[in-house]
DNA sequence: ATGATAATATACCGATCGGTATATTTTGTC
DNA sequence: GACAAAATATACCGATCGGTATATTATCAT
């Protein structure tokens, strides 16, 4: 079973430098020094394999916002334990992440995109349960919850994007001001 | 000269439908009714296509939100002006507003990102000039200015991201929310 | 030790990839 | 109308694509 392990962490080394599309199997194989029947032998075709991937390595994510995004009042620490969560994953698993990020923003017809949308959508609830929460403690933010959600995802992963161009640290300030910002805007 | 046009048109459709990577040649003439050489007299190869369409199109978007980055002291204004140009653009460029977005997420090395790049720096030295204008004012935006251009663009892109997937509509009232809560937070 | 099964390799498939050599047609100029 | 140049087509190139038929080697329970 360790081929199979290793196939999918070269798989993932190389659609995430170079995208699923411009990554053939034989490049895959060859990376762990296999060859393709043994690829066929463990998944049904490479769209077979991009699932297998994207179920391993989105657990790892799922889990940890799931921990983090308990909402138990506080708005503000609630949304600090997302960010933190998130910054964690894109330091930890950064080339799961930039390949999360490439396919979730890829065409809509595209494979990678049709893969890995049941993972963020799931993402995506996780957060907006937690506005839906908050909701119940602060009632100007009802109805809101899609804008909010998608919001908050946005900054942070374009702040996620500044650290992958090396133009930022992913620190415990900047966990601080990004939901600073979020809950009371830019001059606070 | 009128293949050249249509060519350019199938590209972007193509592209933004299904991915740089993804689409063939082949497709490409086949969509506007030539052969190949046809597209290679105008172009030197699928790469010189890319260009030349990146090139056709981020104008329109560069003036546009240039014309919108005039800051005169009021932020506000300035940034609502900025985020109307975007969604501006998101709906009456939605194919191109789409692929530039693909290709700006997808991977460093990848073709599609290596050709988008140099118009993604300039629309964000646009963005990060107008809060570096803005610090003259209000000092303590000073040195964030990289942070907030791409928090900015960041939910603006989210936002359209949402318009893309039908569940937003572009309007004024969202134009405001979007910058207000940039400004001044999610309760306000 | 044997027999079944899982794991891997060799060597191939047809299709498509980006790209081009060559020939023909269209277009505009004198 | 002749001629050059631009525009387009036919027919092909080698390389790579995802995938597989078949044979061989490891593994492991009996």
């Amino acid at each position: 079973m360790d081929n199979r392990q290793q196939l999918l962490d070269s798989a993932l080394a190389l659609f995430s430098q170079r995208g699923y599309d411009a990554v053939g199997v034989r490049e895959i194989v060859e990376a762990v020094g296999v060859t393709k029947p043994t690829l066929y032998h463990y998944f049904d075709s490479k769209r077979g394999l991009l699932d297998a991937l994207l179920q391993r390595e989105s657990g790892h994510l799922l889990t940890e916002v799931l921990q983090a995004a308990v909402y138990h009042g506080d708005l503000v620490l609630t949304l600090e334990n997302i960010v933190r969560a998130y910054f964690r994953i894109a330091q930890k698993a950064s080339a799961y992440y930039r390949m999360q990020l490439t396919m979730y923003f890829s065409p809509p017809e595209s494979e990678g995109n049709q893969a890995i949308r049941p993972f963020t959508t799931q993402q995506r609830e996780i957060l907006e349960d937690v506005f839906i929460r908050a909701a119940e403690d602060h009632g100007n933010l009802r109805g809101r919850h899609s804008r909010y959600a998608a919001g908050l995802l946005g900054v942070v992963n374009a702040t996620i994007g500044l650290y992958f161009n090396d133009a930022l640290a992913l620190n415990e300030e900047i966990v601080y001001q990004v939901v600073h910002q979020f809950m009371y805007g830019i001059f606070s």
